[in-house]
DNA sequence: CCAAAAGTGTTGTAAATACACCCATGC
DNA sequence: GCATGGGTGTATTTACAACACTTTTGG
């Protein structure tokens, strides 16, 4: 499996910037719950669970190197997005995962090792995702994709966990600016669906009564029908009025 | 003056992430004006305004880069500061700037001309000191630095305007959340002082008893005095309770 | 006494919150 | 009919903004 990482890594390396990486919170909402895409990296027995992530090649756009990852990993070519930190330690490097390994131990060579161990500034970006839209692909030297509730996620590799955990606060922040929502729904929802998401967002719970009038009141959401799901009372069904963002913008306010 | 710059650029160079700089927005206020540090770079006739930065070295975090390098310029050791953008467009580099200058077209080599064109992702950080506490001095190869308005600085070098620019954005929508003025300001100050410097930084007016309620119940300031200096009517002194942060955190909220 | 800047008070409106209530469906 | 979740109404409190007013100084 060596063979597969290392055929990626000196294929890309020579034309990217040395030891800058992108990495990509890719956010969807299921369940109510928010989930992020991770990929998995297997090297024999330990399991790197990792950011989707890259190199930025020499005549890429920073942005145009994360939107060549998003798409790699889920197929979105205009989605919303938000540069939210830097993580640029001296230590960030897989080194320590990979040393654990027993690959390592047994057959690894200098090359693979100093590739581990090299230190990465990584820029990292947001995207939201519609989840229901989307098929996750293994890119790379990856042998997995799958969601991931961002609650349960301390098993990611290296700093990526914190990386996920600075992205949600980074969210937070912005939601009471933006139709952030737009992009993690379907086109058409309900109320009580869209209330879910914010909730699951802030992290606590919100009036029914108020939420209704309060995002009602903004305007940014049209009825346009009535939920045919057989629950209880049938829901009202409603659409974000000017679609798809691709840029957070402060165009509504409603600070909850 | 090209020697300096080569002898800088070439003992920095092999110890530094090679297409990497942090870039540092240092922010101050001082006659009813937010003002910016900028360096100056003079290739003969062509004289560059820029931001102070750096690279970042191999065995160096990248907030420690940004702490070298804000000390260099200011003497400071604690600041508050913030992370607030990074700007890597493939297209980003001195190239223009550089190739105009007369120094260029007579006797410039190809090491330095390389060095010009060479693509930098910049990290940018935000930092907010006391403007009567700062004594400026040039760094690496600069031959001078000077506070200058935000206002007008339509010719800073290369993008560094917009970085300017973005960074009194980010600064503005902080504003609300946290005690940033408490590392603008001197320890003694009065509310009208506080006021326009709040003032400043929103971009717009604020009716005077609404902003001293909205403070005070704050609870951030605590009336220590009374100003003695030669006006008109003598303004009452304040300090803010918990000194000077560096970090912004979201300790307040008192949104205008 | 007057002008100018600092500080105080009042009032009307809008926003936020809490909570009681009604409605539509499946079982 | 009753439990469940969806939708509506209303009253209280709090925040906000506008503006009139008083106080303290220098001249």
């Amino acid at each position: 499996m060596f063979d597969k990482i290392l055929r990626y890594v000196e294929s890309v390396e020579k034309e990217a910037i040395p030891q800058l990486s992108v990495n990509c919170v890719i956010l969807g909402f299921h369940e109510k719950a928010l989930h992020v895409v991770v990929n998995r990296i297997s090297l024999d027995s330990v399991h790197l669970m990792v950011l989707p992530g890259g190199y930025v090649y020499q005549k890429e756009d920073l942005v145009v190197a994360m939107e060549r990852i998003v798409k790699e990993s889920t197929g979105l070519e205009k989605i919303l997005f938000k540069q939210f930190a830097v993580f640029g330690k001296a230590s960030r490097s897989f080194n320590r995962e990979f040393t654990k390994s027993r690959v390592f131990k047994s057959k690894a060579d200098k090359g693979v090792l100093d590739w581990f161990s090299k230190r990465f500034v990584s820029v990292c970006y947001l995207a939201l995702v519609d989840y229901s839209k989307i098929e996750l692909r293994p890119t790379q030297f990856m042998d997995g994709a799958q969601w991931l509730p961002v609650n349960k996620l301390k098993e990611l590799a290296m700093d990526h966990s914190d990386i996920v955990k600075s992205a949600c606060e980074s969210l937070r922040k912005e939601m009471p600016y933006t139709p952030i929502a737009s992009n993690l729904l379907p086109s058409k929802f309900t109320l009580p669906e869209l209330q879910a998401l914010v909730e699951s967002i802030l992290g606590r719970q919100i009036d029914r009564p108020n939420f209704r009038r309060k995002i009602l009141k903004t305007g940014m959401i049209t009825k346009i029908g009535s939920d045919t799901s057989n629950k209880r009372r049938p829901a009202d069904l409603y659409a974000f009025k000017h679609g798809r963002k691709t840029s957070l913008i402060e165009e509504y306010r409603f600070g909850f």
